[in-house]
RNA sequence: GGGUCCGUAGCUCAGUCUGGCUAGAGUACCUGCCUUUUAAGCAGGCUGUCGCGGGUUCAAAUCCCGUCGGACCCGCCA
């Protein structure tokens, strides 16, 4: 196109968020919130994280899948950096999934470490879930990612350092987060940054601290906690716990922060909701930096995927699974729609998604072509997995639509073959098409033409229905070849003087219902021989 | 109440930060071509108050102010 390269922009800055993300993240000097300057990073660690309590759908990949943008666009301009994934397994249960007993009610408020598997197989609820998300998440990431556990580092003692720090600089803690709430609201007496399991009922969510003694100890009592739309109730305990020796965890306006400096995080994604400047990513980022002496990541805000148009949730009964998505479209098709710009909210709907595959053929056939805008060069890249994968000349819904017609593998090749677009080195990658396209339209392809229930409806002129009773004939006389169904076609259409294009249209009436089809002679081919016979005899009057 | 983000063709989306040729692409739709790929290929066409209103500027989708619509944050949660 002419204008393809009007916008490449010569050493300007650059446009792929990724790549803007690790200029923000090497170029950066100073800390936000204190006149100091950054010391040089050895590595650039981006951190993802997952809370353990609910089911992984594709919501939750996305901030892995950014993260992990990110963490290639470090390396890519040649940059130390890698990616951890770290477990929220220290945070309590707070409702009950689907599946999961409605015995487990009393579990909730829990550490989920505490609670055992439902299923039985693993050494704890969240070793269960931790095993099943990883084992999908490696579907969707091409670097490696170090894991960690939340549990395991409290339990180690890893983060003692910081616990003791916020519980030092317990009048700063509070005065940060002060200042970013509601003025007529502010922290409660007594308020602590570090909260205990209790000591009788193991749960973390219920003790409420009430105090902060000379030696260092925080008394709790173990009273009822409402979440959303349950409750952990209380046991009543009353105790006192040691912050540095005592199991229990940090509050998340402090634990972020903690994190952070533990594991020298510079960049992490978070949600939209996080992107305003009150929210719970800034007040972790001053703690970071005013109470911990760690400057706070490069935030990677972004809207969440909708969709049609909903939340996914499970009450709605929208929620799209990694497998279901697996099933019908590769990983790199989610990463490409997670990897455009962020702050747009995308929707995703399975009936739009040959759309979406549509958008990435394209983007496919221009980075290939090198005519490609750099960002969007950039975003094809970054949505790999491995080696750039070579582009698809067959749409998916035309592979979706012939899915329906040939049924089996074979005549299906036979057709492609014919479109000059199943070369050896796309064959593998047009063949799982066929198989993910072929599920989709069983499942969710509404709309997709197949083969017409009958052809009563069809109103064709003489001539098309001299046309076909002579390729009837021509069909019953002996078996041919799909060359000869084709050279008939033309021959017999002109013979009679009818249109080549109207002796088509009467094919695809008849057989699918549409003006249009696949290759007519392949189409003819792949049916049952008595079938077309008499489907075109009919129309004979 | 205070604050953040989004709004570009019927649809999917680039372009906005860093103002600059007549605002783009694909798809859909329409027209034409095809003696052999008829949902393919080729050629052409149509589609926009860049949410709205002001301002700055030689120049605004882009910057500023306001406004409307949508999403979201300001907790004993994460």
């Amino acid at each position: 196109m002419m204008n393809s390269d009007r916008r490449v922009k010569e050493g300007g800055k650059e446009l792929f968020w990724a790549d803007q993300k690790t200029d923000e993240i090497v170029s950066r000097k100073q800390y936000r919130y204190l006149e100091k300057d950054i010391e040089p990073f050895s590595e650039y660690v981006v951190k993802t994280s997952a809370s353990i309590s609910g089911v992984l759908h594709i919501g939750r990949l996305s901030d892995t899948i950014r993260g992990e943008s990110a963490v290639r666009a470090l390396l890519d301009k040649g940059h130390k950096a890698s990616l951890i994934w770290v477990a929220e397994d220290m945070d309590p249960l707070r409702k009950i999934p689907e599946g999961v007993p409605a015995e487990f009610s009393e579990h909730i408020g829990r550490p989920v470490t505490d609670i055992p598997d439902p299923w039985g197989c693993h050494k704890s609820y969240a070793e269960h879930h931790v095993e099943k998300y990883l084992k999908v998440l490696h579907e969707f990431v091409g670097v490696p990612m170090t894991r960690y556990s939340m549990m395991e580092e409290y339990r180690k003692g890893s983060f003692k350092p910081y616990i003791k720090k916020l519980l030092e600089n317990l009048e700063a803690v509070i005065e940060i987060q002060n200042r970013y709430r509601d003025k007529n609201n502010p922290l409660r007496k007594g308020w602590a940054p570090w909260t205990p399991v209790c000591k009788n009922c193991g749960k973390i969510i219920t003790p409420r601290v009430h105090d902060f003694t000379e030696e260092g100890r925080l008394p709790y009592t173990c009273s009822d906690y409402k979440f959303e739309s349950t409750t952990a109730a209380g046991c009543g305990h009353e105790d006192e716990a040691d912050p540095l020796r005592d199991e229990g965890k940090l509050m998340w306006k402090g634990e972020w922060a903690a994190q952070w400096a533990l594991w020298n995080v510079c960049s992490e994604g978070a949600g939209k909701e996080y992107a305003v400047p009150n929210s719970a990513f800034f007040v972790n980022g001053e703690l970071c930096e005013r109470v911990l002496g760690y400057p706070m990541p490069v935030p990677i805000f972004y809207e969440h995927l909708m969709i049609d148009g909903k939340k996914m949730s499970a009450s709605v009964g929208n929620v799209v699974y990694p497998t279901d998505w697996l099933e019908v479209a590769p990983a790199e098709l989610l990463r490409f729609l997670y990897n455009k710009k962020l702050m747009k909210t995308r929707n995703f709907s399975w009936s739009e998604l040959p759309k979406l595959y549509d958008e990435y053929d394209r983007t496919a056939a221009g980075y290939w072509s090198g005519r490609l805008e750099p960002t969007q060069k950039r975003l094809f890249e970054i949505s790999q997995i491995g080696d750039v994968k070579p582009a698809l000349g067959i749409s998916f819904s035309m592979v979706a639509f012939l899915s329906k017609i040939f049924v089996d593998d074979a005549s299906f090749i036979r057709s492609v073959e014919r479109t000059g677009h199943f070369s050896s080195e796309v064959s593998d990658l047009v063949i799982d098409r066929l198989g993910k396209a072929r599920l989709w339209a069983e499942k969710y392809g509404v709309g997709i033409p197949s083969l017409a229930e009958d052809s009563k409806g069809v109103r064709l002129s003489g001539d098309q229905s001299l046309f076909l009773c002579g390729l009837a004939d021509f069909l019953e006389a002996g078996e041919h070849s799909e060359e000869e169904i084709q050279a008939e076609i033309y021959s017999l259409s002109k013979s009679i003087g009818l249109s080549t294009r109207d002796a088509f249209k009467a094919v695809y009436l008849t057989v699918l219902g549409e003006e249009r089809g696949p290759r007519a002679s392949t189409l003819i081919a792949a049916l049952d021989r008595n079938w077309v016979v008499e489907r075109f005899k009919y129309n004979y009057k």
